[in-house]
Formats: structure tokens, sequence, C-alpha cells
DNA sequence: CTTGATACCTTACGGCGTAAGGAATGACCC
DNA sequence: GGGTCATTCCTTACGCCGTAAGGTATCAAG
């Protein structure tokens, strides 16, 4: 399932998103004092997300964890999509915002540190992956993150048309990355079957149901049998073996895509400069 | 809302899947015949999916279209997971099989195309792309469509290992960018806004609440300000202005990254064969 | 002490996926 | 021809969900 995020009033979700509501400080107006806030709902609803998965977040269970009911929550927040936004920008605080002592010649290297860093936090919040880039949140701290990312692209020299694109490309390689090993990850947690054990039951099932599976699909199967599963080439193979096999192969795709992207920019770069 | 997919008894959904379940062929058994099938079932969820949106899709919503109730279905189908694995793989079969007549040595313009129509399928059928990618459903249109272009990245000769990760790139790329699209598409079509009244609420709200945008990203305000909005470069103006903006920019994004991992893949061509 | 805004609660509504069990169907065996 | 019984499809119900409506307790200001 995919959340969607953004759709209520704007106004509202984003003075919520830049924290430009009323100044509360000494301001004790009539009434009980309030006993929570917009930032310790969003605390608990990410905390609750990265423990137990999107498909567990719903505001009753963010109230159970503030110690209060799902209806609680509406007073500070109007419903469960802006919540989303919320989270979503919160999160993105986490995102790498400079690199001051970078080499801007080396605008290879700061990438791929970009990249990697923006795949990790991704895969410490999966449920990111799951909110719908539809419509975007607008918030700060993404602001901030793509403002990161463009400062690195400038080092580039490429014209800013380009450069627009090439955001639009790295966000969702790295994205999509992420979501591969993710994936490897919940593959390899679910209902206590390790990756080996759910692939075991699985082509067991597909060679008894499909039989002539090789001659039908010879190109994947011609793949599958001649690439060698080698840990990362070119690498020290210490604590390597303690990364189930799913995960390091998402991984090196990971790798090697972000190489060929590199590759295409020099090449842009080289022919259009 | 992301929807997973692929839980239940592996054996029961694969065979569902591959369409291995007992041949029902003048097999007049006992009871009632049956007035629904898998298929009618699934081309009706299918249906329901590409009319009104992922959201819409409810076991009861998909018996109401076939006349029947939510629990009919269950007869057929072991749950809803199931049921989305199979939607998933149909949808599939129209993914390109077969390009007999290209030239293997302009493997470029293979990829080209594939890419485009594998764009246009997923434009097509959005819902796909909220299909949860974690634990592949392994069906047989899923295999045919991989198949295909692993057989057109043969035509690169590289080796195996590369040519694995190739595929891990290529296909989130397109998904991602098909994203784009749709979600350009969605902006436009949500709560009957077109997308310039999108951005105009939105873009004024955020000038009035963070009034040092500009300041505080500047590589950000300078890309927006700085690339001129132009049409297609080097493609004529015939009825591009039905496009609008953001689904045009969206597919120009597309054309560029596969330019650049396109060019990637040259790189890699001819640094290693 | 009264007023009135505010935080939080309980209750309830209409959705969801699906478990449980009953009614109708219709090919088979006697 | 009538009983048997697997099978299709139905109704009902349960426990989730987001959230609308309205009540109650709290507390500063007049």
């Amino acid at each position: 399932m995919v959340v969607f995020a953004g759709q209520g009033d704007p106004r509202r979700s984003l003075s919520l998103l830049w924290r430009a509501d009323a100044p509360p400080p000494t301001r004790g107006g009539p009434g009980p004092k309030p006993r929570l806030s917009v930032d310790a709902i969003v605390a608990a609803a990410v905390a609750l997300a990265d423990e137990e998965g999107m498909g567990a977040l719903s505001m009753r269970a963010v109230g159970d964890r503030l110690g209060r009911t799902a209806m609680a929550l509406y007073t500070y927040v109007p419903g469960k999509s802006e919540l989303l936004d919320l989270m979503y920008d919160a999160v993105h605080a986490e995102l790498p915002t400079a690199y001051p002592e970078s080499d801007p010649a080396d605008w290879r290297a700061a990438l791929t540190a970009w990249a990697g860093e923006v795949l990790e936090f991704h895969v410490r919040h999966p449920w990111v992956l799951q909110v719908s880039q539809a419509r975007p949140v607008l918030g700060p701290h993404e602001y901030a993150g793509l403002d990161t990312l463009v400062t690195l692209l400038r080092a580039t020299g490429l014209e800013a048309g380009v450069l627009r694109r090439l955001v639009g490309t790295l966000f969702p390689f790295v994205r999509g990355s992420a979501q591969a090993v993710a994936d490897a990850r919940l593959a390899a947690a679910a209902t206590g079957s390790s990756d080996e054990e759910w692939w075991a039951a699985r082509s067991a099932a597909l060679l008894e149901l499909v039989p002539d599976f090789a001659e039908r699909f010879p190109a994947v199967s011609g793949l599958e049998a001649e690439g060698p599963v080698e840990p990362y080439p070119g690498e020290g193979t210490e604590g390597a073996e303690a990364v189930p096999y799913p995960e390091r192969e998402a991984r090196e795709t990971f790798r090697v895509g972000l190489g060929v992207l590199l590759d295409g920019i020099e090449a842009a770069r080289v022919g259009r400069t």
C-alpha cells in the first residue's frame, strides 16, 4: 500500500511543516495546558514506523504510545495524511546537508558519498519509500537535502536544464536501490524464514510447476547460471559474510548502477562543456 | 500506501500465477457450476484499479463489478494479496516481449525503445507502481518481460555479473520515471485543480510563510530561476502544448536520465571489453 | 465566581479484510 | 427417482481503520 500525503489544506499543512504556527511562549491562555506537542507526536509516529513498519502506523497506535487516545492527536494535527507529511520531513533532517571540506574538482567522490548516505538513510527509515511522491511535501528538511544535491551537482559544470533532470534521475535511483536493499532485509525477516528458506520454497515450487522454465526464459536462466556469485570484487572479505546474499546483491547493484550513472554524467560533461 | 503482495502460501500463489490448477475441462463434478473464474476476477480488479486507482480496490468493490458479494471471490482467490499478485502479473503481459527485427549492433536504440514502452506501460497502469517490490511476484509475464530486457542487454557484450546489475538499475529507473509522470498527471487531476492552480496555492503560501527561502536554499532557488523552461529541445512542437508542463518535465527527465545511463553503459563497454 | 477557550475523552459511523456457517445447486451412485 | 455430498455463493459478524460529534474537565481572564 502506498500512503498518500499532502492532500489537506495547503496553508495549514505548510505552516505546520515550517513550524510557522502561533508562537506558544508565555502565552498562557485559558484552558488546560497541552500535555502533548506536534514534535512529540511526530517523534512517536516515526519511532512506531521505524520499529513496526508503515502497516502498523495508525492514529490509535500513535496515541497509545503517548498514553493518549487517537482523538487526542487531532488537537495538534489535522489528520493522518498531514501527520505523514510531518514525519516525512522530520526524518529528512538526517540527510546530509553539506560537504564543506570536499574538493569541488572531485564531484565524483562527493556524489558517491552523498548517494551512500542517502541510501543508508532510506534503509534506516524504509517506510519513507512508501510515502507517495505525488505532490511533493515541500518541507524544510527535504528542501535542505535537495539543496545539498544541487550544490554537489553544480561542481560538474553542467547547465541548469540538465542539472534539473539529473536531480530527477539521481534521487529515484537511490530510492530504488534503497527499496531493493530494504526489500532484501524484509524478505529475510518476514515470517521468521531466512532468505535461503524463502527462495528454496519458492524455487522448488517453481521448478515443479514450470518444468520448462529454462526453455521459456533462456536469457534469464542463462544469466542466473552464468554469473558466478562472488563477494564484492576488489574489497576485503572481512565481515562480509555477515550481510546475507540478497542484500549484498542489492548493494552491489547500487554500486554498479551509480558508477554507470556517474560515467554517463562524465560523458555529458566531456561532450557538451 | 504501499500494498504488499506475495505473502500467502507460496505453493498456492505460484500455482495460481502459472495457472497450474486442476484442469476444469469436462470435469463436471457435483455442486453448482462456477459462474466466475480467476480470470474474470482479475480482469475486473485490473479494470477497477485502472479506472479508480489502488485506493478504490477492495474485495467488495471487485465483487460489485461482477454482480457478486465480496465473499464470493474467496472461492477463487485465497485473499486480497494473492489477487494483487495475479493482477500484477496479468498486466505485465503488456510488456514488450521481443524485438525480432532489431539490429543487435544498435543496442542503444533497442534499449531506448524498450524503456519507452515500459514507461508507457506503467503510465497506463499506475497502480502497478504501488505494488511493493519486496518479495518478487515471480509470475510468468513478469519473467517474460525480464527475459526481453536481458536479451537486449546481452547485445552490449558485457559480462553476466554486470548485466545482472544493469537490470537492477534500468528497471527501477524506468519505474521511477513512470512514477514521476504518473504523479504529474495525478496532481493535475486531483481535486479538480489544474497543476498551475496547485502550484500557485502552494508557492504563494510558501513565499508568505518562508520569506527567506532564497537565502536558505540558494542552490535550489538558483536552479529554478536559471533554467529556462523550454519545450523539448530538438523536437517538433506540434501537439506539444497539449501535454501539461509537469508531465513534460517528467518525460524530459526520463529522456535525459536514460541518455546518461546509456552513456554510462557505453563507457563500461569501452572500458572493460 | 463566572465566563469561555482549550485538551482530552467517549461514542459512533461507515469503510475495510475475512472467519464462520447456512442455503442452494446439481452430478453422481443406488 | 431419490439420496448423497462437494461446491458456489450468501448473510452475518468481528476487529481493525480514520475521523465526526459532542461531552467533560481544566484553567486564565474579567
